[in-house]
DNA sequence: CGCCTCAGTCAACAGCCGTAGAATGAACGG
DNA sequence: CCGTTCATTCTACGGCTGTTGACTGAGGCG
């Protein structure tokens, strides 16, 4: 067998420390947003010179773009039903363990434009496949607070870790939740 | 009867121009957050010099916390249904012109460690209010959703400006809401 | 072995920031 | 009318930031 431990190839070397600096950015920019971390942390946190995190990425713009950069679950298509209870299983699934990447996002969309539109890019198509599945006019404000309820409860938990949220399951939260996305993606909720 | 024009105090002049900082500042914190707001911008657009700011407010820390200053609303106590509409009505109220102030925080929360404490501060006594009138053994649980739904609602009118949330009308929002709220609110909902 | 490529370092610059303190000049009180 | 207060301005300092370009030294290869 090939011993991986002895020799990295510099190609190997390379991208090791590529992968160290984005790992590194992407925690930094989770937990402080995109203005108050500094290329110099970043790279301190990733063991190189801050020089090196320019002249692998260019920009502190570039390296929040490419460490920010990951894939958002698909929504299935189907009746409305079907998709919040999809939606469900994708919120339940962010509650223990929402990526990193994705936390940057949302830590920095409200004082970063470039956040902002990659919050609005990733969660737009989403949206779309909510709206599409409700049969009533009002489908894209019904699809507009689903995914509010989705992200308020990730930024309560994860960002601001407020005890009723940060200390529950996501069982329990999904479960509350239920009733609430069936009305909201259902035709007609029963008056009173 | 007194003309107010013709020459303004000095204590008056005073007033007016800590007042019209405070303005500015709001204005600014609300829009870009507490780190891209700069006291030389705030200065700017008060039309002062930014020597003036520290002078009356001593540090940019300290003029954050006398703009972001202000009450939110109580919640009275009653039966689980009361609070829940109580909520609504809240709610109600700050879709249609959330104070500036409180935007400044909104904004500023995810990245600013007193921005933060202020949202709790805020809102821990009305989540103690909700979660004294659920009966239920997950009432803290319930009350943090509760929260987090507003909070994700106007974050996302008013912070985002998505196209679903931002372009409905208050009433609109808050029907679609109320039987969500009532079910989190109520007792044991209903299975199914 | 000897050259070249290239991962990684170092030192420096220009700009912006919060903040401090002296200077100015007009309103006030006696 | 004169001395004092005080609202306001001006200038400057030190620190941190993103970014740059020259430099170093070891791996890859003929």
């Amino acid at each position: 067998m090939t011993d991986p431990s002895p020799k990295p190839t510099r190609a190997q070397q390379r991208r090791r420390t590529e992968e160290d600096i984005l790992v590194a950015a992407r925690q930094m920019f989770a937990e402080l947003g995109y203005e108050r971390t500094t290329i110099r942390a970043v790279a301190r946190a990733a063991g190189v010179d801050p020089g090196l995190v320019m002249h692998y990425y260019g920009s502190k713009d570039e390296l929040f773009s490419r460490a920010t950069r990951h894939s958002a679950d698909e929504l299935p298509a189907g009746t409305a039903e079907e998709v919040a209870e999809a939606l469900l299983a994708s919120l339940a699934r962010r509650l223990d363990g929402e990526p990193v990447a994705s936390l940057a996002v949302l830590r920095s969309m409200l004082t970063n434009a470039d956040a902002a539109d990659r919050y609005r890019a990733a969660g737009e198509p989403q949206l779309s496949r909510i709206a599409a599945a409700i049969p009533t006019a009002d489908a894209e404000l019904r699809a507009g607070l689903l995914g509010a309820i989705v992200h308020g409860v990730i930024i309560e938990r994860y960002l601001l870790r407020l005890g009723g949220l940060a200390g529950a399951s996501p069982e329990q939260i999904v479960d509350l939740l239920r009733p609430c996305f069936q009305l909201l993606a259902a035709a007609t909720p029963g008056r009173r």
